[in-house]
DNA sequence: TGATTTTTGTTCATCGTTGTACTTTATTGT
DNA sequence: ACAATAAAGTACAACGATGAACAAAAATCA
C-alpha cells in the first residue's frame, strides 16, 4: 500500500492552495488590525467598499456579492444605519427591497477604510510582479467559477433528493 | 480632487487580492460542504492534517501553525479526543504541555478527509499550469512573510504603548 | 380574478472564534 | 533557595455567521 504518494504535501497544487489560504487568513487579521482605529471591521468595509461602488444594490445581491447568507446583512446592516453611515430606502415599486446607499459620513468612512486596505495591499504584493499579479487573478477567477458550478451541482443534486 | 485615480478597483493588485480572497471564501464553503459527509468541520481537518504531519505537537504550537488562538483549541480538541480521533499524552518532562497525536480512527478519518480536499484542489486548479500555481506559492509565501513581520511590528507598538 | 409559488427581508436558536482572566507548572534572576 | 516572570492550557462571556422558520409583497398561472 503505496499511500505516501497520494501524501497531499506531494501535491504541488494542494502545497500551494495551502499558502494561498494561510496568506488571506493573516490578510485578513492583519487588515482587522489596521481597520480598528476607525471603529470599522473587515465585513462593514466589504459591505461599505460595495454600496460605494454599487450604490441602490437590494440587500439581496449584496449578500450574494459578498457570499453570506441574507440574515447576516440582516444583522449587520441595521447597525450602520444606526451609526449613520447607510441608508436603507425603500424601493416604490417593489415594496420587498430596500435599496442601500452611503450617507457622505459612510463615503468618508469608506474613503478611509480603502485607503488603508488599498495601502496594505500595495505593501504586501510589492514584490509580486505585475504580470504575476495579473495572472494570479485570472487564476483565481476560473477557481471561482469553477467553485460556483461545483457548489450549483451540488445544491441540485440535495434538490432532486 | 482627483479622487478616482485612488479608487481601489483601479490598482491591479487591489482588484487581484480581491479575487484571492473571494477564491479562498468559496472553496472554505465547498470544501464544508464536501466534508459534511464524514461528520467533520474545515477546522477539525485543519487540525488532523497537522497532527498527521506534526504528531506530538503541543496545543500551543498547533494553534500557533493554524493562526488561530489557544483557546480555539482549548476548545475544539477536547470534542475530537471524545470522539476517539485524537489523544492528548501530558508530557512527562514538562508538565504543562499536552502532546496530541491521531487513534488509528483519527488516522483514517484524517486520510478520508485529505482524500476530499485534495480531490477538490485538483479538479479546481487544473486548468492552472502548474508553473503559474508554483509561482503563486512562491509570491504567497513572499506575503505570508510581510504580513507577519508587520504583525509583530504592531505588536511591539502595543507593548510600548 | 384567485390560488400557488417565489422573492425579500427579519427573527431566533445554534455554533464557532476571540480575548481576557485564571490555574498550574517552568524558568529566570538574585 | 526564593521570588518574580513567563508559558501552557482552561473557562467564560461577547461577538459574528449560519440556517431554519416566518411575514409581507410580487410574480406566475390557471
Amino acid at each position: 500500500m503505496n499511500k505516501n504518494q497520494s501524501l497531499p504535501w506531494d501535491h504541488p497544487r494542494f502545497k500551494s492552495w495551502v499558502s494561498v489560504a494561510r496568506a488571506c487568513q493573516l490578510m485578513q487579521q492583519v487588515l482587522t488590525r489596521q481597520l480598528a482605529p476607525l471603529g470599522i471591521k473587515t465585513p462593514h468595509l466589504d459591505i461599505l467598499i460595495n454600496l460605494y461602488r454599487s450604490p441602490g444594490i437590494s440587500q439581496q445581491d449584496l449578500a450574494r456579492k459578498l457570499l453570506v447568507g441574507r440574515s447576516n446583512m440582516s444583522m449587520l446592516l441595521p447597525q450602520l444605519e444606526k451609526r449613520g453611515l447607510i441608508a436603507r430606502i425603500a424601493d416604490r415599486k417593489d415594496r420587498r427591497i430596500l435599496r442601500l446607499e452611503l450617507t457622505p459620513a459612510g463615503r468618508s468612512a469608506t474613503e478611509q477604510g480603502m485607503a488603508i486596505q488599498t495601502a496594505l495591499i500595495e505593501r504586501t504584493l510589492i514584490h509580486t510582479p505585475l504580470d504575476q499579479c495579473l495572472a494570479m487573478a485570472g487564476n483565481m477567477e476560473i477557481v471561482i467559477a469553477h467553485l460556483m458550478a461545483e457548489e450549483r451541482a451540488a445544491d441540485s443534486e440535495t434538490d432532486a433528493a
